[in-house]
DNA sequence: CTCTGTGAACATATTCACAGCC
DNA sequence: GGCTGTGAATATGTTCACAGAG
């Protein structure tokens, strides 16, 4: 939640996306991959707009924080502008997170085969329990905690990922803090406080649930109202 | 993303909650819960807000759209409050769900320890490989795609889970929607298509990593800039 | 003529600041 | 005096609609 701010263009070089913009960039990248896949070469703002599931004004306002990739009366070039958007949300370079818990969740983040393919590295497996310490997970020895600081040193990963129940998901984050981690994924169902310069983004699968079933609810309990239509 | 939009609050019954609050009362439910395990009674929204890491005024607006349900002067009735939130959406009852897709994230969903106590059942389990199908996980055996349509309708769920790889994704959500399922919980890494009247949440592992990248790159790239700082 | 890039209009969300009740 | 509930102000996000490049 506590997202760098920086809006503004200002200067030259800094440029300032917005955050809803970043939150797309990679939807874009997506659906630009499997354009290529299919052999498509260009494509108007309306095509790749219907991919990636966005209106095609949200889509070129988006791409005009980037800069102009387009060509007016023709399109985009699917190669070029993936590449653009790669550059810009810094994926022309891996990188590398430990996952810290490897209970059911965490085993299955480190096995995710999503990862790979989008610039990210699971590159290390941490957890508290001595039991899990030691075995191995699609291909990584799980960690002791008490090696998180010479893990994250050593292999100069800044990205760190809590599949933790939520009563350790605060002492894990002061530790990968410590550690030297500057950004976290939370997916414990608690809150996590971290100094200024640390990122925090928090999936909560019971919340995303709940919203549904708020939806639901209402969906249930509104027809019945409107009985005219 | 196809919510349903009712925003404005027309006749007496009828509330229209806006999404951004809809999202964020489940967290303020968990605030309740960890208060009252605290053993505390009344709260005031400083304080709720501190546990929920929201601001303090924006958790009163949100509040403000269920009713006026604190006390001028005092705070809220921490049980109170609960119960109104819980009402509100829907926790009064379990929502059934089923799970499509049982490799390592399905299976990881399966056991998720955070469901059941907030109004979360997962009731079925589903997968095409029939390889998984018989398979018990966590209490429950896996069910072939074949018998979709006859769970939903015996066990009347109205949400599923699609836990597939992204290539499965869309046919799986086709399944879900004509077995009668109104909700869909989407973790697939691939957009999927529904008819009006179907909501459908996306969970993007990948993208909220990507996100975070985005950000570790702008703090590395920007702050040799800053070098007065 | 087609399709991008973008100012302007609109919609939603957040925060401020204070009136009103306890 | 203290804290909620909320109008008003601000900030952010989305969509429209069209000027302008190709």
């Amino acid at each position: 939640m506590t997202i760098l701010r920086s809006p503004r263009l200002a200067d030259g070089s800094a440029r300032g996306i917005p955050d809803a913009t970043v939150a797309r960039l990679p939807v874009y990248l997506r659906a630009l991959n499997a354009l290529t896949e299919q052999g498509v070469s260009s494509c108007s703002s309306i095509e790749l707009a219907e991919n990636a599931g966005v209106n095609p004004a949200k889509l070129r306002k988006d791409l005009s924080y980037l800069g102009s990739y387009g060509t007016r009366g023709v399109g985009y070039d699917v190669e070029y502008l993936r590449y653009q958007i790669a550059r810009e949300i810094g994926q022309t370079q891996d990188w590398d997170v430990v996952i810290v818990g490897i209970g059911n969740l965490g085993s299955a983040l480190s096995s995710y085969q999503g990862f790979s393919t989008r610039g990210i590295r699971v590159a290390a497996l941490v957890d508290a329990d001595p039991q899990r310490v030691g075995t191995e997970i699609s291909g990584l020895t799980v960690s002791s905690m008490d090696d998180l600081d010479a893990i994250v040193a050593d292999r100069a990963i800044s990205i760190g990922v809590i599949a933790t129940p939520g009563t350790a998901a605060q002492e894990v984050a002061d530790r990968l803090v410590a550690a030297g981690i500057t950004s976290i994924l939370n997916f414990a169902p608690a809150l996590v406080q971290v100094p200024d310069g640390v990122d925090v983004r928090k999936v909560d699968l019971s919340i995303e649930l709940q919203i549904l079933a708020y939806h639901e609810q209402r969906k249930a309990g509104i027809e019945p109202k409107v009985s005219g239509i």
